[in-house]
DNA sequence: GTATGGAGCATGTTA
DNA sequence: TGCTCCATAC
């Protein structure tokens, strides 16, 4: 333990070492905010000073939560089980499973993630003939997500016109739908440990005694709920400690409230500020470009990071006439850079929305770098296993409407439209759960609807599964579910089938680890069963994204979802009015500001080199848009900067690079189009998947050129020449 | 139940 | 431009 605060400097130390007060730590980019964070708590343990059961420790994601976890064990040789670590949801599941009945809900309550949550309320709105066109659903998940992370029910909301008020009405008929069902959503999971806390002395009292030491990570990223929730969990004899960085704070448009950080200064008060500046990550060239940048901000608290590193070298800025030829650039890079020794897991090409990642993409995989893209479909959100996952809530909860509706003709068994609505009338009319209404309309014994059928082979899986451990329960409704059988008998089935194999060795795993006894950051692990364990541990932590396309593949994300992490390079791409700064939020209150801490989010990643590029113009949703260099890069001192291409004549006195906006591209990028494909109509091809055919039609040109081909066993495809390896036969 | 086509739409995203 | 959603057709 000494030599772990020997490896601290005086600010960091300080931090770890203080005495039990609230505290607020200001910890900028890459100064070890992780760090001092688990420090403390192996700090506060192993002096005796709390035990591991009276700490909590909060974070935002799973993520932060498991590394928190794994630093920890590795410090302390302690048994560190009884610490709450975990997520805020994940923290506020455990708790409300523990109270269930405080609660009023359900044991087996399950949780709706913001799928489930969307097919409920458009559910709902089938029942209650709601106008979709007036109350979209999307807008009204919004509404109420918005509202509970306020901390308010239906009759706290404030509605002044006829539209919102009937938002309100919709959110309490929501309520009573979810209460019906034993379902709970993300925000209530908070909102309901909130008002169990609030209305519950005893309860309060309980643990405010248990937890003397609260520490919380990405403390700008709170919104008012979970201060709220954070205030009643803090007696007057709790230490908070708080770490953040108001310059990161990047989510104010889901509800994030900087503002928790001045007002905790007030609220926990007095307490004690410590600022990390010192930072461990980058050259000097890099924090002064990004300490420029955030001082164009007014509404700070303050900062600046410095480091005892090299300047390092400069900030190198591309400009180039277009989005095609800026990939061009970032790839001829990207390859130098790579044959210089650069592990291509340590670049990262960063942009600030999801569409300018195709661009990239593109490029990528013509010159045959593999890369990864992170964001999309996570393993628990895919079809299959949300159907597979659908059968078990079925058998955890019967009343989970949501569930059994999922599956009831899934894979298909014959029951329609029709079936349904006489089952929902039913149910409607009797206030049952469509399951109850089902199994009614099925005595046992008697074969005949498909209803029936239906409802014997749920009982039948409930039967057979009782009692069984936990993955060979998932295995078993898999097979007899006929979900296998449905997907293997698909064409492009087979991903689903596997996905379908990895829900078990999921639950195989998750099994595994509840039974050993090491510690679950999700907090799913004490269990009233395991298979409504799993069922919250799936709803959580929705697993990874997809794969990575080879093996050491470049970094391919959104600005947002680099947070909190670090690169030896970093490409900022799309350094455009427009586009970063997006468009969108200028209008939005903090818009710009919110931006800029972005932008300064963007540049902190990077360790040693640092890429700006912007392209002169792009094709955005199909419209070219010829756009203006981003302010961000005006503010950043020229002295800073590298131009690798001339720069535009608003930041510079050189003249633009010399271009024709009305060229085609190819010509403009000075590279040759690709000479005549090879291939004409007629001829006969093979292709390494679909085997033999003949080229049937074509269009296009050069990149862009796409055969259509008659394949023997196939049928008709259409090909783009640059990407399928067609072969002359 | 699946295949097709047109309309509408297009910041960011964790649990 | 490219996708997702829904309605319509078979």
């Amino acid at each position: 333990m000494p030599d772990l605060l020997e490896q601290l400097n005086p600010e960091q130390l300080a931090a770890v070492t203080l005495p039990r007060t609230s505290a607020l730590i200001l910890a900028g980019a890459g100064s070890g905010k992780t760090r001092v964070l688990t420090t403390r708590i192996a700090w506060l343990i192993s002096t005796g000073q709390a035990s591991p059961m009276g700490i909590l420790a909060v974070t935002f994601t799973n993520k932060a939560a498991r590394e928190m976890q794994v630093r920890l064990s590795a410090m302390l040789t302690v048994n560190t089980r009884g610490m709450w670590i975990g997520t805020f949801h994940g923290l506020c599941n455990r708790f409300l499973r523990a109270h269930f009945r405080d609660a009023g809900l359900p044991q087996v309550f399950q949780i709706l993630d913001t799928q489930d949550q969307l097919g409920l309320i458009k559910r709902m709105y089938k029942a209650l003939k709601v106008d979709d066109e007036r109350y979209p659903a999307r807008a009204l998940q919004y509404f109420i997500a918005g509202a509970k992370e306020q901390g308010l029910r239906p009759n706290q909301v404030e509605a002044f016109d006829e539209h919102s008020r009937r938002q309100v009405e919709l959110y309490a008929a929501y309520e009573d739908v979810c209460q019906r069902e034993g379902a709970v959503d993300f925000a209530e999971l908070l909102l309901r440990s909130y008002e169990v806390l609030a209305r519950n002395q005893g309860l309060r009292e309980h643990y405010r005694n248990r937890f003397k030491y609260i520490l919380i990570d990405e403390f700008q990223d709170t919104n008012v709920l979970q201060y709220k929730w954070l205030q009643l969990l803090a007696g007057k004899e709790t230490s908070v400690f708080a770490v953040g960085d108001d310059d990161q704070s990047i989510y104010a448009f889901r509800g994030a409230d900087v503002g928790n950080m001045q007002r905790f200064q007030q609220d926990f008060g007095p307490i004690e500020l410590i600022k990390l500046e010192q930072n461990y990550r980058s050259h000097g060239n890099i924090l002064d470009a990004a300490n420029a940048l955030i001082k164009h901000n007014l509404t700070r608290l303050g900062k600046n990071l410095w480091t005892r590193e090299h300047q390092g070298e400069p900030l190198r800025v591309y400009a180039a006439p277009t989005d095609v030829d800026e990939a061009a650039f970032i790839v001829d890079t990207v390859k130098e850079l790579v044959e210089s020794g650069v592990n291509p897991t340590q670049i990262a090409l960063l942009y600030r929305s999801n569409a300018q990642s195709r661009v990239l993409e593109h490029a990528l995989f013509n010159a045959a770098m593999p890369y990864r893209v992170y964001g999309g479909m996570r393993f628990f959100e895919r079809a299959e296993v949300k159907h597979a996952l659908a059968y078990l809530r079925l058998l955890a909860n019967p009343d989970d409407d949501g569930a059994l509706l999922r599956i009831i003709n899934f894979p298909p068994r014959g029951i329609g439209a029709r079936t349904l609505e006489g089952l929902q009338a039913q149910a409607q009319a009797g206030g049952a759960s469509l399951w109850h209404v089902a199994r009614a309309n099925a005595p046992a014994g008697k074969a005949g609807s498909s209803v029936a059928t239906f409802a014997r082979l749920i009982e039948t899986l409930r039967a057979a599964t009782t009692g069984l451990p936990l993955p060979e329960a998932v295995e078993h409704v898999i097979a007899a579910s006929g979900l296998q059988a449905h997907y293997g008998a698909e064409r492009d089935g087979q991903e689903r089938v596997d996905n379908l194999r990895e829900l078990v060795a999921a639950a195989d795993s998750f099994a595994r680890e509840a039974q050993s006894g090491a510690p679950s950051i999700d907090e799913t692990g004490a269990p009233p069963d395991a298979l409504t364990a799993f069922l919250a541990h799936a709803a959580l932590e929705a697993g990874d994204t997809q794969a990575a396309v080879g093996r050491d593949a470049l970094q391919l994300m959104t600005v947002h979802s680099a947070k909190g992490l670090e690169f030896h390079t970093v490409f900022v791409t799309g350094l455009e009015e427009g586009l970063f700064p997006h468009d969108n939020s200028l209008n939005e209150l903090d818009g710009p500001e919110e931006e800029r801490r972005l932008m300064y989010v963007a540049l902190t990643r990077a360790r040693r080199r640092l890429y700006l590029t912007f392209a002169q113009s792009r094709s955005l949703h199909g419209q070219f848009r010829y756009n203006v260099v981003s302010r961000f890069l005006d503010e950043i001192p020229p002295a800073l900067l590298h131009w690798l291409s001339a720069a535009p004549a608003n930041l510079s006195a050189e003249p633009p690079p010399a271009w024709d906006p009305d060229a085609p591209a190819k010509e403009r990028s000075g590279r040759t189009p690709p000479s005549d494909t090879g291939f004409r109509i007629g001829q006969n091809v093979v292709h390494a998947k679909f085997g033999t055919g003949v080229i049937v039609n074509a269009e296009g040109r050069g990149a862009d050129a796409r055969v259509q081909v008659n394949f023997r066993n196939e049928g008709l495809k259409w090909l783009a020449l640059e990407f399928a390896r067609l072969e002359a036969a």
